[in-house]
DNA sequence: TAGGCCATCTGGTCCT
DNA sequence: AGGACCAGATGGCCTA
């Protein structure tokens, strides 16, 4: 442990016991705080064999001489000497660390309930299959950069690129599971599905295997954390789908880098609507294959919920997107949303 | 078993 | 003085 132990903070070894779960976490943890007092929070706390009986009955002298015969190495404690703890000042420090610790408790609570109202208002949230808390994060900014670039362009996205932006930075299985919310298929990028397509939709097939943030199955090792950047993908040539997938994230998919992505945004928009994804079928491949996604709420479990994304002859891609922003439900709140934002895209 | 994620404790800093 | 906020440290849980 690499922490200097002051007077006060060594005397800290017999508050509660860490490791308060939103499980256990009660109204009466203050309470607790007070009752389990000699409980050791860390294990170097533990090992370090200085307690609170101790530490009443030694003053600073005998502090500083101890650091002194220790540990030669250590500069020498600077600044006023620390006045004597006494058990008045103790309980009183006592109490004002517990009370701190309740205050930082409900500080990082109330962070987290934030946090879970953010995870249904971004696409694919499971109460069974959480998303962490920094790829909820990435999410966000990344749904919120889609939307805002749908209303600076005016125009409604084309499926793959809506997801594509969506994706950008997060973790292989979160990237799984935003493709698994929006039953689309990761498989469906992999070069090994490619003998179903035609020539040119396998190079572009291949374009997005060959990307080091591909769609690939659950299961494989995930890369770490920053090397997934989805930029590569917005380097996908669209012409490889022809008009089918044209481009809506243009500016992403030629500069990914620019600062419209990581810049300032338009001011956040939390809503819930029925995109209608455009898509303009070139071919009579794509005009089999276009996208049809009406989403069953049942089929719509996580990974489960892989239904073909080339299925049915429309040529436009109805997606309610209740049931990709939250296929747990929504308030009648959330309902309207849905509604206006439906009716801009329809608009458009 | 290693690594990711998380909750919690803690001390420092800033603000009221 | 006390509260909010923050970052570091730690240990538990879970999964590949």
């Amino acid at each position: 442990m690499t922490k200097s132990y002051t007077e006060e903070s060594m005397m800290l070894e017999s508050q509660p016991s860490a490791n308060w779960t939103d499980k256990c976490h009660s109204s009466s943890q203050d309470e607790r705080d007070v009752e389990n007092t000699n409980v050791p929070m860390h294990k170097d706390m533990e090992d370090d064999d200085v307690g609170l009986n101790r530490l009443e009955d030694e003053d600073d002298e005998e502090e500083e001489e101890e650091e002194e015969d220790g540990d030669d190495t250590k500069p020498k404690r600077r600044g006023p000497k620390k006045k004597k703890m006494t058990k008045a000042r103790l309980q009183r420090f006592k109490m004002r660390r517990m009370k701190a610790n309740a205050r930082e408790r409900n500080r990082m609570h109330g962070l987290n309930d934030a946090l879970e109202s953010l995870r249904k208002v971004v696409p694919c949230y499971s109460k069974t299959q959480k998303l962490s808390k920094i790829e909820t994060l990435r999410l966000a900014k990344n749904y919120i950069w889609a939307l805002s670039e749908i209303l600076r362009s005016g125009k409604s996205p084309d499926l793959m690129s809506f997801v594509q932006a969506l994706c950008k930075g997060l973790s292989q299985p979160t990237t799984n599971l935003v493709a698994g919310c929006l039953q689309l298929n990761p498989r469906t990028f992999l070069p090994e599905q490619s003998q179903e397509m035609p020539p040119h939709m396998q190079t572009a097939s291949a374009s997005f295997s060959a990307l080091p943030y591909s769609y690939q199955t659950p299961g494989l090792p995930s890369p770490p954390y920053g090397t997934m950047d989805s930029s590569h993908i917005f380097h996908v040539k669209p012409h490889a789908y022809g008009s089918a997938l044209e481009p809506f994230f243009d500016t992403a998919l030629t500069d990914c880098t620019s600062p419209s992505f990581d810049g300032p945004l338009s001011p956040p928009l939390s809503v819930n609507g029925n995109f209608s994804f455009k898509h303009e079928p070139s071919s009579e491949f794509e005009k089999n294959y276009a996208f049809t996604m009406h989403y069953q709420a049942a089929g719509l479990a996580g990974a489960q919920g892989h239904a073909s994304l080339y299925a049915g002859s429309t040529q436009r891609c109805d997606i309610p997107m209740e049931n990709i922003m939250s296929y747990e439900g929504h308030s009648h709140h959330e309902r309207v949303m849905n509604a206006q934002l439906n009716a801009i895209f329809h608009d458009s």
